[in-house]
DNA sequence: TATACTTTATTAAGTATATTAAGAAAGTTG
DNA sequence: CAACTTTCTTAATATACTTAATAAAGTATA
């Protein structure tokens, strides 16, 4: 479309109207133009146009504000679906979602370890198929995917998928071929900090950061809506923030990586260590190597040295949060990932090292929230970032 | 202007032709057309309003591509001028900018130490005044402020300026009454970034970071030209990165913020350290207490202490601004304030530090360059401030 | 040099879409 | 039930874009 055409003033319009129905979830006409200082007899057709499109519907009459009742608008959840797809390390999740993010089935794949190029792309699109083929009377309009590693937005390319150790995947370009519907292709931690900030209405056009601690540990930054993604796509690498520079080598070179303290496996050498020095758990007396999830179990059961192993994380991780909350000044932090999991023994110590360690009012106040989308984080992402490209203005 | 109107449409195109004239210095309405994705007319009707208003001027013609040459456009930078304002620790300097931040005249005016509310807000009337009354025959457009402490933006309002130990001051609102032009009123750091965003070509709607370094260390952050301010306005508050938990004791009551470590205060403390150590030096001889200023000045003579003090200086910021690059992944880091004027000593060992420990090649390539406005970077991201409004579309 | 072709810029006519103004529809209030 | 509100639509008008045509000023070539 043009820009700075008539078409485009338009589309923005409309975008603005069907954005301020959805984040309202229910508003009249008349409240619509109020707040977006659109005028009655705009914003009246393209409702018309919305309604004709089967994106919104008329739900019942609203309170009387002294006058006739307003007729309600509402989004028309059910009216189209989207495909999300989600990359994990061992296995690929795909979920149908209408348009308010509700999960109407789902589907499971297990990647076999060494697989090639060809055969994932064509498990990706078997995938989909299968999915469109169980529910062939819903209108789908895009396909989205979480990819771990490194993803070119722009091409929908996969550049470097390390756990499935492949390179320069054609995503987009494959399932457009196949289903001619619009494909986009996203990091998998991004997409997880677009989805809470998209299917969290009070984080609409908000800041803010998304951390995944997982294996390794990444972060997706929202900013006013938006994911940002700086200069080469790569911003958001805080696993590798330096915060203790006397600090463990970490696999990087340097030392006292954020990543060599917190997360999944560097908790479980912590773990080992103190049990060398002969510290007591009931971890002792197990035979298996000992991991991130172990441990949270018998922090869980009541495990005093695996609860200290996990409050000490939470509190590094509050300490590299702090150093975020005061280069970004976001309006939320989001935990997620597997560590999200034992948000019973380390959120905890994640706030309080921020209320201590914070130097403004306003800094020591960030709120701190746990993921609510689960393990549907990046899937739900993925389908965000179609969504918003029906919804947000494009300008 | 009402929002998703015709003029609104308007102003936007408007801006979108000015901005291309400003950022390409000398382009024909054709190639505006072509580079815009505006129709021809419509670039004519908007290139005659802009001659018209005297923001560009027709230059000569340009080389003919096999046809007609074209009526090369350019910025009429003296048809209007700016007033920048830039309020330190103890001095007030006031300057007329032109349209392509060219300083035409200026004047600064020292700060008495316990200077009152009244009588600083109307130093700062006095001094615009002045400068008025010397070019009267200038057109003036608006007023930009960068005041150091915490400023509210929006209302304009210094909410602390802890060099002053004034609160509240209503900034704008005195400018305003007194001079019925445009003011506003923003931190200086952050100026200092837009100011280099703004004026440096290259930068234009590009992801930056200016790090200023001074008594303090404080970023201005630059996301596709405009400033990030976070939710409360105080982000890019970098001094109390803690990179060191095992370093020295911050005022703040954290160990291993950079600010121990590479202010210009810590700077000093860390000679007197080594001084204290025995350590050989010239500085050891001098009876007044030691300074950055000093250190920097002996190693410009060579002598060997100041110069490893001031390398590991630049050591340690290499490293919180490698952690800024994975975070933010910025196209540039602008380094400002007075530890710039030690480059000689300190740029070199900053980008040695980030280029060995950036974790990606497009990380270790991140270009680190000196701030180019000198000591009149806020006061000129000031300027900036107020021409972002003419020339930046708004949406 | 004349002719044809390019590129640049403007003019003229047409069109999309917003605005204002007026009114219809459906309430509430006294 | 009359008078007033609020909500929404219709009709007329205005704005600023688009396309199409043309003018202006150059280059290339017979």
């Amino acid at each position: 479309m043009q820009r700075g055409s008539f078409q485009w003033m338009k589309s923005i319009n409309k975008s603005i109207v069907l954005n301020k129905i959805r984040t309202e979830g229910s508003i009249s006409r008349a409240q619509i133009a109020k707040e977006t200082q659109l005028t009655p007899p705009t914003v009246g057709s393209i409702v018309k146009e919305l309604l004709a499109q089967g994106l919104i519907k008329e739900s019942q009459l609203g309170a009387s504000q002294g006058g006739r009742k307003p007729t309600m608008l509402v989004l028309n959840t059910k009216g189209f679906y989207i495909i999300g797809i989600d990359v994990g390390p061992a296995a690929v999740r795909f979920i149908i979602s209408d348009l308010s993010g509700s999960i109407v089935d789902e589907m499971e794949q297990a990647i076999t370890h060494s697989i090639q190029k060809n055969s994932f792309l064509s498990m990706l699109t078997n995938g989909v198929e299968q999915l469109m083929q169980r529910h062939k009377s819903l209108q789908f309009i895009g396909i989205g995917v979480a990819m771990h590693g490194v993803v070119d937005a722009e091409t929908g390319m996969s550049i470097f998928a390390p756990n499935l150790n492949l390179r320069n995947l054609p995503i987009k370009e494959y399932l457009e071929n196949a289903f001619h519907l619009e494909v986009k292709v996203e990091n998998d931690a991004k997409l997880l900090a677009l989805g809470e900030a998209w299917f969290n209405n009070q984080m609409t056009n908000k800041s803010m950061i998304a951390v995944n601690v997982g294996r390794g540990i990444g972060a997706g930054i929202v900013i006013n809506g938006q994911l940002y993604s700086g200069e080469h796509g790569i911003a958001g690498e805080i696993g590798h923030m330096m915060i203790d520079l006397h600090g463990e080598k970490c696999t990087c070179g340097n030392n006292g990586c954020l990543q060599t303290i917190a997360s999944g496996p560097a908790i479980a050498e912590r773990m080992v260590e103190l049990l060398e020095e002969g510290n007591p758990s009931s971890l002792a007396s197990y035979q298996e190597p000992v991991t991130a999830e172990m441990i949270h179990k018998e922090a869980t059961k009541g495990d005093r040295l695996a609860k200290e192993v996990l409050n000490e994380t939470g509190t590094y991780l509050g300490i590299a949060l702090t150093n975020l909350i005061h280069v970004f000044n976001p309006s939320a932090i989001i935990i997620g990932g597997g560590v999200a999991k034992a948000e019973a023994f380390i959120l905890q110590p994640i706030k309080e090292t921020i209320r201590s360690k914070a130097i403004s009012e306003q800094a020591k106040n960030t709120p701190v929230l746990l993921a609510s989308l689960g393990e549907y984080g990046s899937s739900l992402g993925a389908v965000a970032l179609i969504l918003s490209d029906i919804f947000e203005p494009v300008v």
